[in-house]
DNA sequence: GTATATGCAAAGGTTTTGCACAGCC
DNA sequence: GGCTGTGCAAAACCTTTGCATATAC
């Protein structure tokens, strides 16, 4: 009884019907440490299943967010996936080196409420990525 | 002498040779209040100059980018320009019934800093959007 | 006149879709 | 067995690129 095992029999209650293809891209996206791209999910599952579509992977993942099992955050790139559990920090994206930095909850707390004050508008910041330049690459360290 | 003429005068100033598609590009993307896709750059600037190409559009936008004439910005659909001037406030998307929202710079301007604590990263709140659920479409008013 | 910009056409990449077949329950 | 999911192939998009031609300066 792994850890993703879980997951996947709640899925066959919902009514889902679990065939390997959705199995092995399940434990994938659910393996992954933060973030990952269709793409990267295809070519990973395709190690074990060479013959999963990509068709099938976009449409397997289209279902997992669906299920509330995954969300999807948009990052310079495009859009990447990630376990529902995780949407828990904000992405920062240094726009010059490409670094990427989290913020936690915690600390994104207080922005949140701010946002949230205009208007009453509740944000989802881990929805976009935030784009900026990090300590690094700052063009002055003044 | 127009409100964007100053703008035209500059890029050829530069170098930047001004042909009728540029002119006709800069001031369709000047005009526009708030952003707008490539797409529709194309479709607006070819009711006037029908034999104008989609290519050649991207390739203006990025120009005009690099003159720092524009911006790009990320929203749930793709990229969208915008005037370089009006990289001045935080896009607000509702995920749910799509409307959007903005937050001035100055309201902004203490969320800049929260997330700037955090190891120097100089965010630039206007390159994504951010999502979220306005307030007619929160789930409780509570 | 010359360097730069454009149009065209083609390629590239990602994502979606229709349809017949396979396979989960 | 019936309904759902998959593979395949094609299409739909959006964006980029190479190259010959046109044109701004």
């Amino acid at each position: 009884m792994d850890e993703h095992a879980g997951t996947i029999a709640r899925l066959r209650g919902r009514g889902y019907r679990i065939t390997p293809q959705r199995e092995a891209i399940v434990r994938e996206v659910l393996r992954t440490e933060g973030h990952i791209t269709p793409q990267d999910v295809a070519r990973r599952v395709q190690r074990r299943l060479p013959a999963v579509n990509a068709s099938t992977v976009y449409r397997t993942l289209s279902m997992l967010e669906g299920a509330g099992v995954l969300r999807h955050a948009h990052r310079e790139q495009g859009a990447e996936y990630h376990r529902a559990e995780e949407a828990s920090h904000v992405h920062l994206t240094c726009s010059r080196c490409g670094t990427e930095d989290d913020l936690s909850m915690e600390e994104a707390a207080s922005l949140g409420q701010l946002i949230r004050r205009h208007r009453g508008f509740q944000p989802d910041l881990t929805h976009f990525a935030i784009s900026g330049v990090c300590r690094e690459c700052a063009p002055a360290t003044s």
